[in-house]
DNA sequence: CATTAAAAGTATACACTGTTTACATTAAAC
DNA sequence: GTTTAATGTAAACAGTGTATACTTTTAATG
């Protein structure tokens, strides 16, 4: 049997795993991936091939593993919306302030145990895990960076970048929120139950306000 | 659906216990009034000093006892929603839209554990519980009703009133869920922590829109 | 190297959980 | 007043998160 370096992966037929602490995490998201996200950490365990009690040596509560895996939530997060600002860098600023919109409502929407891990009180309290803190941090940044760039260029008002970013961001939160909980579906209905254009038809009266 | 009895029928000492579903369900709000939204199933049962399996005749699962809560919940909602209505029917259109937001946000931050269970996942299918989803329906009605008045006056624009109302929903619902859920505190910081001071600021930035 | 200390596994146990089953008691219906 | 349906109990099952004591392997040190 191929002895593979313990690096890399596991070792089938060792006493220690090798990398335990990854391979925790690697199937967290898988779990989560497949709608699981009632997973158990025995369940999890069993899945590894190791005793119930093993990642304990790796997490010290279920809740830490699972703000691990948060934490990796929101390092995809920052990505996805980075690449909508990529993507969209050559356009226009509605192009660019809907791209990011979409983005997020896609990673809501294609990742909803994921986004309501992230989102939820599944980690009650974010300020005890600091790396998680920073790394939601960072995905809430790559919205205010965009808020400023609009700013400069004279699309938005001039207002306070940070509220204004929490403006936004409630509005998607919602919207997104909303969406994954299946409490709109009597609105979908109307839109043929496409959820992109049901969003875009809300942001743009969003951008405009609803006053008459 | 009727309110729950507020009355306690039980009878001191007989073996049945007179009223348990209402009990139930009375004893699970005050769970969740406490904060104790993890309540379990036997800790309910051992509040109202009956056996584990007694509130199995009554409701056949946990989640529709939940559902059942989670009900009351929309109906509380609503009243104090079309309370906010009585309240500044004499008032201009500013104060009638900032006086439901309040309603709204007050709910929330004040039974933070009944607005997650009515909002987010631990009843996954609403359509399984038809009274549920009916309360639900009119406490948006109330935000409806609401939208249509203000088109009415002149003091919003003529858009499909769903669609206005999902759109203040998205907002007063996304801003709720991030302040419940303790994702705002940096901001709240600026405004010393004032939640409705903040809500104010932001709705009234809302209703204008953003664009320049 | 050999020895030892630390790290990372196992096995087992504890106090829970949601739920089911068989049975007991009471209230309601005929 | 007897029967039946409703509503309780007690006990059990499989599962949970977590703690403890012990074993095996790895890494570090003289």
């Amino acid at each position: 049997m191929t002895r593979v370096s313990k690096k890399n992966a596991k070792k089938s037929d060792s006493y220690h795993h090798g990398n335990l602490a990854d391979a925790c995490i690697r199937t967290g998201l898988e779990f989560l991936a497949k709608g699981r996200s009632d997973f158990s950490f025995r369940e999890l365990a069993r899945a590894l091939k190791v005793s119930p009690g093993a990642p304990y040596k790796h997490f010290e509560t279920k809740e830490v593993l699972l703000a691990a895996i948060a934490e990796q939530g929101f390092v995809i997060f920052t990505e996805a919306l980075a690449e909508s600002k990529e993507i969209s860098k050559d356009k226009g600023p509605h192009e660019k302030f809907h791209a990011m919109g979409e983005a997020y409502l896609n990673f809501a929407v294609n990742n909803p145990d994921h986004y309501r891990l992230m989102f939820t009180d599944a980690i009650p309290d974010h300020d005890l895990y600091p790396s998680l803190k920073q790394n939601s941090m960072q995905s809430f940044q790559q919205l205010t960076s965009m808020v400023e760039e609009m700013q400069d260029i004279g699309f938005f008002k001039n207002q306070d970048p940070i509220e204004q970013s929490m403006l936004i961001w409630a509005h998607v939160h919602g919207l997104s929120s909303l969406i994954i909980e299946g409490r709109i579906g009597f609105v979908l209905e109307q839109t043929g139950g496409d959820v992109q254009q049901l969003k875009a038809g809300m942001s743009e009266k969003f951008l405009a306000g609803i006053l008459a």
